[in-house]
RNA sequence: GGACCUUUAGCUCAGUUGGUUAGAGCGUUUCGUUGACAUCGAAAAGGUCACUGGUUCGAGUCCAGUAAGGUCCA
């Protein structure tokens, strides 16, 4: 075996160890009838994605998850792919033709997209090859992506099926239009934000009496042009009698409009009267249905102004002519006033530019399954985690609005519906689109394609990716889901991603399951997974989310070149508590290194005390161990093992992935490193407790890298190598992880039983030692190891020091520690085992030794206070449990018998 | 306007059903290279747990309210 180096060079290592996972085929998701299953289902990213710190955090733990469930005997299969990201694909794509100073329309659809198609081909697989850099154990076999031909055909199918199930409709409606996309979004796409931007009070004319005037207030003058009616509240004082009368248009070809009473209308907004724009406006457009107004849509698709909004504006952009409609009011005197104005503004999520409400003709798809989805939360037959988001999405689903399905792009799957040839697509009534002599809505197409155009637009990207946990494993096609396992994976296990994509994703995909998976089946055999984890998200120093547009995110690839992936990997998780946003820190990734580090060097060490013994399996190194020739450091680290593995099998449960990664961090550091090892070090010079010790640290040692395995997968896998835990071409993960109880039988079942007490005794032999330390230290000793220590102490205790003194006085750093009866005028500490002197009696300053005692000795009649304050509470002493009450008894014991010592120390120091 | 989250050491955060003297990492100060590790070791300093009130023998923890910051929905 080759001798492990001196610190850990992660480079070469992960290389390795990633080429040989993949020739093995470790990572293959196979049917294994007696197995349970464990999938999950890679939130796909964009085509246009690279890493970033999020796709770290939520692949990491996407990784130990699958890890672990491999680890524990299960049938582990992680589904990766990538998304066809409609608008942002094409808007990348067309980016790079602008640099040419082309369009798309300069090529046409069918070139476009053989554009986009090469570009996803050259640059789309960069981000599933950077996660293979972060050791993503996914069956690369299997990866998917939306516009594959399979996938592609499962969309269509969809959408074929849920139109003949009545649940999509083409309807002419108020749709949140994208001027720069010039396409139409979903709700969900478009995000509001605060915007102070300015409010202008104009004034309409009476037609019937000059003079008069009705005041409104408007965000958008640009759309005066577009008003067809002022509305007032019917029972508004204000207006009483001006209802039916008529007003001067104030912008735009010369017009009269009505005066109309509507309920809707906020007497206390402004002046309460409300100008009636139905083409540019949600409210507006219903109040001009309900009063049967007519339309005028001033503004084109790329929003700039038309030929109805007048000579003056028509051409503009819509901002600039924001701008000149407001001076062409002021001179025509019915400006009234402008004023600064805080509102909410809708903007494309995309493209970032204030949306346009735009009336239009689109798909729209009735949810189905609403109420199942909501039960399948609300029952528990989904779990979130943290459970909070429940409420979130239950709230959605509560309110939920049709969706609109279709976008006018080109990159996406265009929808599978047909028009007779010569019909006028606006002109469609309900009955048309029914009727399969004039629309043909099919998978295959019409029979005489000759005959018919097929609709322009392709359908919402997350009208693919909800199908997502199925389609991915060949479904709707019989043969290919059953080569593929579905009916062994589906449903999936667990559902790593962010609470951002919850309405897009996670309950449309719930939704999606209910309908089309194993119809008629239980619920619980329909739904698409049964635990659904929610990271935070991660932010810089300043709390801003982390983005390509701000520039604040950290290159994943160069924090894997400088820390390692496994490095990357335990810092991410540990800084990622159960659902609360992450404040990225650097040196929290060095720690992670360290870690990585510590662990090789803890390794090493082993490597260098002695020659490996038969390790080939959890028996045989129990089979080594000597119960008998156990001290308190033995039994005290294998209960420290057994608690932290109950502790990791614990969060891994319950989805506590830093509290899992802390707790190996300090069981391994602080418990293993800075005492075992420590301790070890003298246990090895004598013939008789090394066996055991080096037995001890097999056990500890291979135990760990299994737990910490799912975490940093590249090192653990190379030191089980090392260390000779695994026969050579086998991976650590062919070996099975025994939880807590499993590995506490083992060890009975080989005649160890450990020894409760221990723990509590290695507990004082490290106060012995920290206070010796630390006497040293306050006396700047620390470098001395000549030192000698006496000890005033009982029989027991003085026992317990001597059947552990070899290693007390490596640990203290003395020549000799003897027990006497009395010592005078040395520095002294009182510890559980006794008081500790100094031998330096005739170098103490007795003016600082005064000092130190004394502040001890306040700050314990503190202590002491408050103890006795509690026990000669009656309530206390009446209602307590026993429990509590004997705990604060010995407390105070303790407490004043330390009071004792200490002032007797003070009281002996001269001068 | 509605809902949710956060507020604990200089910084970033733990703190599980209420119960000894509230913890970690980083940072700071001092000391240390003796054969695993300086990517390290030892020691130390540092907190009226945002505020007010309540429940309780006992509150960082439970309840109500206030303040500040954040997120989502309208």
């Amino acid at each position: 075996m080759a001798e492990i180096t001196k610190s850990y060079e992660p480079r070469d290592v992960e290389k390795k160890w990633y080429a040989e996972w993949l020739s093995a085929h470790a990572f293959a998701g196979k049917v294994t009838p007696g197995k349970d299953p464990y999938t999950i289902v890679i939130p796909p990213p964009n085509v246009t994605g690279v890493l970033t710190m999020g796709h770290v955090l939520n692949n990491t733990i996407q990784d130990m998850l699958i890890r672990r469930a491999r680890l524990e005997g299960k049938s582990a299969m992680w589904l990766p792919g990538t998304d066809h990201a409609g608008i942002a694909t094409q808007t990348v794509v067309e980016r790079q033709l602008r640099k040419e100073k082309k369009t798309r329309h300069d090529f046409g659809r069918e070139k476009f997209l053989e554009k986009v198609w090469e570009w996803r081909t050259e640059k789309g697989g960069i981000i599933l090859e950077q996660l293979r850099r972060l050791g993503a154990s996914c069956d690369w076999d299997r990866t998917q992506f939306t516009m594959d031909a399979h996938y592609s055909k499962a969309v269509l199918d969809v959408f074929v099926k849920l139109f003949d199930r009545g649940h999509i409709y083409r309807g002419k409606r108020m749709v949140n239009w994208c001027p720069v996309s010039q396409t139409a979004l979903s709700d969900e796409e478009v995000i509001m934000k605060p915007v102070n931007g300015t409010i202008y009070r104009v004034r309409y004319e009476r037609t019937d009496a000059p003079g008069l005037f009705v005041e409104v207030k408007t965000t958008r003058p640009e759309t005066i042009p577009g008003d067809v009616a002022i509305a007032v509240h019917p029972a508004d004082p204000r207006y009483e009698g001006w209802v039916g009368k008529k007003v001067r248009r104030a912008l735009g070809p010369d017009a009269e409009i009505p005066i109309i009473a509507d309920e809707s209308v906020d007497k206390e907004f402004g002046t309460g009267a409300l100008k009636i724009t139905p083409a540019h406006d949600k409210v507006d457009f219903e109040i001009g249905v309900r009063h049967k107004l007519p339309v005028i849509d001033v503004l084109e698709a790329d929003g700039k102004l038309n030929a109805l909004a007048g000579p003056d504006l028509a051409g503009m952009d819509r901002f600039a002519g924001r701008k000149k409609a407001a001076e062409l009011l002021k001179e025509r005197g019915a400006l009234v006033a402008e004023e600064a104005y805080a509102n909410n503004v809708g903007y494309s999520e995309r493209a970032d530019v204030p949306i346009e409400p735009r009336l239009t003709w689109q798909w729209w798809l009735k949810y189905p399954r609403i109420e199942e989805a909501k039960a399948a939360v609300r029952d528990g037959h989904i779990k979130f985690h943290p459970e909070r988001w429940s409420k979130v999405y239950l709230h959605w689903l509560e309110n939920i609005q049709d969706w609109c399905i279709s976008r006018q792009l080109w990159w996406g799957h265009r929808i599978p519906v047909w028009y007779r040839k010569g019909l006028d697509k606006e002109k469609l009534t309900e009955a048309d689109i029914n009727d399969p002599t004039k629309v043909h809505v099919s998978l295959a197409g019409p029979a005489d394609p000759e005959n018919w155009v097929q609709e322009d637009d392709v359908l919402d990207t997350w009208a693919s990716s909800w199908l997502w946990p199925f389609a991915t494993m060949g479904w709707p096609d019989e043969d290919k889901m059953k080569a593929q396992g579905l009916d062994y994976f589906y449903p999936t296990t667990t559902l790593v991603t962010g609470p951002d994509i919850i309405f897009f994703w996670v309950a449309r995909m719930i939704m999606a399951g209910l309908e089309f998976m194993r119809p008629g089946d239980s619920i619980e055999r329909r739904i698409p997974f049964k635990h659904v984890y929610f990271t935070g998200i991660i932010r810089d120093q300043q709390g801003r989310k982390m983005s390509k547009s701000l520039g604040n995110s950290p290159d994943p690839l160069d924090l894997i070149d400088t820390y390692g992936a496994d490095g990357l990997r335990f810092g991410i998780v540990s800084i990622a508590p159960q659902g609360q946003d992450i404040r990225f820190q650097e040196d929290r990734i060095e720690s992670g290194k360290n870690f990585c580090n510590k662990l090789w060097n803890a390794c090493r060490f082993r490597q260098m005390s002695g020659e490996a013994g038969d390790n080939s399996s959890l028996s045989a190194i129990l089979s080594r161990l000597v119960p008998d020739k156990f001290d308190s450091d033995d039994h005290a680290i294998l209960q420290r093992l057994l608690s932290t593995t109950r502790e990791v099998d614990r969060c891994f449960a319950e989805f506590e992935f830093s509290a899992a990664v802390q707790a190996l961090y300090g069981f391994f550091w602080n418990d293993f490193c800075d005492w075992y090892v420590e301790v070890s070090k003298s246990k090895l010079q004598s013939a008789e407790t090394k066996p055991t010790c080096l037995a001890i640290q097999d056990l500890v040692l291979r135990q760990t890298l299994l737990l910490l395995h799912p975490v940093i997968p590249f090192i653990t896998e190379e030191l089980w190598h090392q260390l000779g835990y695994g026969a050579p071409g086998t991976s650590i993960e062919d070996v099975q992880i025994d939880n807590a109880s499993k590995v506490a039988h083992a060890a009975n079942v080989h005649g160890i039983v450990l020894d409760t007490a221990a723990a509590a005794a290695v507990e004082s032999l490290k106060e012995l030692v920290s206070k010796s330390r630390a006497l040293k230290a306050d006396h700047n000793l620390a470098s001395r190891r000549d030192v000698k220590f006496f000890l005033t102490t009982g029989d027991r205790e003085w026992q317990t020091v001597e059947g552990n003194l070899a290693k007390l006085l490596r640990m203290c750093g003395a020549t000799s520690l003897e027990r006497c009866d009395k010592v005078d005028g040395a520095p002294a500490v009182v510890t559980t085992l006794g008081t500790l002197y100094l031998d330096l009696a005739s170098t103490v300053d007795p003016v600082a030794e005064k000092a130190r005692l004394t502040k001890e000795l306040d700050q314990l009649a503190k202590h002491i206070a408050g103890t006795e304050a509690r026990l000669s509470n009656e309530a206390f002493v009446s209602k307590a449990p026993p429990a509590v009450l004997e705990g604060a008894r010995k407390q105070l014991a303790d407490q004043k018998a330390k009071r004792a010592e200490l002032e007797r120390l003070l009281k002996s120091l001269v001068g």
